[in-house]
DNA sequence: AACTGTATTAAACACTTGTTTAATCACAAT
DNA sequence: ATTGTGATTAAACAAGTGTTTAATACAGTT
């Protein structure tokens, strides 16, 4: 499967079949001989991709005992790994990022196969730290905020590197170094919710006149 | 100037010079006429963006008595309301999306004209409300962690309406209800750090045996 | 050896792409 | 009225696009 890398380094619309053909050495009818159209060739291969990208890093295996702030440590570790490759960023990555960009088809499938169980193992952390259940809209935003503050570093990761020196990106942005960040930071964001959730949430819905 | 919409929702290469010109009702030698090539007319289109959504949301004013963490939350609400336009979202904004999540050399002039001074504004900020100087590379990283919850909500924002309620999304997800829940979970984060960072500091840099 | 179904190929097809050309138009200055 | 200059146009251009076709090659079966 050689079309993999091309698409994910250039998109659906900028790919043309001749250079996958090309560097699959074989010929240009191959495609549509094989998968119908272009479009359907593209579809296989993002299922392919998250298939692969589950399989090269698997999920944490957690037993009773294991508390859940180090599950949340765990949980931020692996979604770094899976989605935020470091040294080189492999073809998978990239192309399941273009998928949550801008979704086609083949995205409400991702969610429903991929992600939605994924961010409700998170949800089901983020409960089990606060120690009481959260109202569905509150705890979904700390998931996001969670979620988003791993994306960052894949979806900004060419414009942060224009930021910052490169000397500091590769000493303190290492994968470890940024799991620990994220994992304080929001821990930090979670105890507050913890203790402010009943003020906030009596404070902020008044009788509204 | 119609070439702004049609860029910001198909990408450069998708988009054609005879749509642009059909648009604008105009000839399609008049794009190669006026700016040389397709290429210049990205680059122009993407500046004009950033003007254009800068003047449209200005930035809040504060004197010296304004308190760093009232700050934090309207750079927040400044963010949400500059990059991650809620019910319609204006072509500007999904226009710089796409220079940041795939730079082209337009993307450099971006980050030395506009992000970059932000990015220090935020810094200021987070240093105020710390109290005390944080080692750089940690301070970078909350501030990316703050803009990275920003950044979600519009670069996964399709994404996330395919995991959510409709209805919630609407009610839950408007820009005040998210600046508020970015604000606290990030003073969360904030004061983790202020009480926990010497501590992490020593313990995180041990020996190196 | 003849047949069958599949795999592979070069060539052609129909269409779109960005760009260029050369002619025409508008209109102010002479 | 004529000239000159820049704007605008339809047409053509050359290169590239995804897809189809019809011919060929290659197995395995009878």
């Amino acid at each position: 499967m050689e079309a993999g890398p091309i698409f994910a380094g250039k998109g659906f619309r900028a790919t043309t079949v001749r250079e996958i053909c090309e560097q699959a050495n074989v010929n240009v009818a191959s495609i549509n001989y094989y998968f119908g159209d272009k479009r359907q060739l593209y579809h296989q291969t993002v299922v392919l991709a998250r298939e692969m990208r589950v399989e090269q890093v698997p999920e944490p295996n957690w037993d009773a005992s294991t508390d859940p702030e180090q599950k949340l440590l765990d949980f931020i570790t692996l979604i770094l790994r899976r989605l935020v490759a470091m040294q080189t960023e492999p073809w998978q990555v990239r192309l399941l990022m273009r998928e949550i960009l801008e979704p086609t088809e083949t995205c409400k499938h991702l969610v429903e196969e991929y992600f939605r169980p994924f961010f409700n193992t998170l949800c089901g952390i983020i409960d089990d730290i606060v120690g009481h259940r959260l109202p569905e809209p509150t705890r979904n935003k700390i998931g996001f905020s969670i979620i988003g503050q791993c994306l960052y570093y894949r979806f900004s990761a060419d414009m942060t590197r224009l930021m910052i020196e490169q000397q500091d990106y590769v000493d303190q942005y290492d994968l470890d170094n940024l799991a620990q960040h994220i994992y304080l930071f929001s821990l930090g964001g979670l105890k507050h919710y913890q203790t402010l959730d009943e003020r906030v949430l009596k404070d902020a819905r008044p009788a509204d006149h």
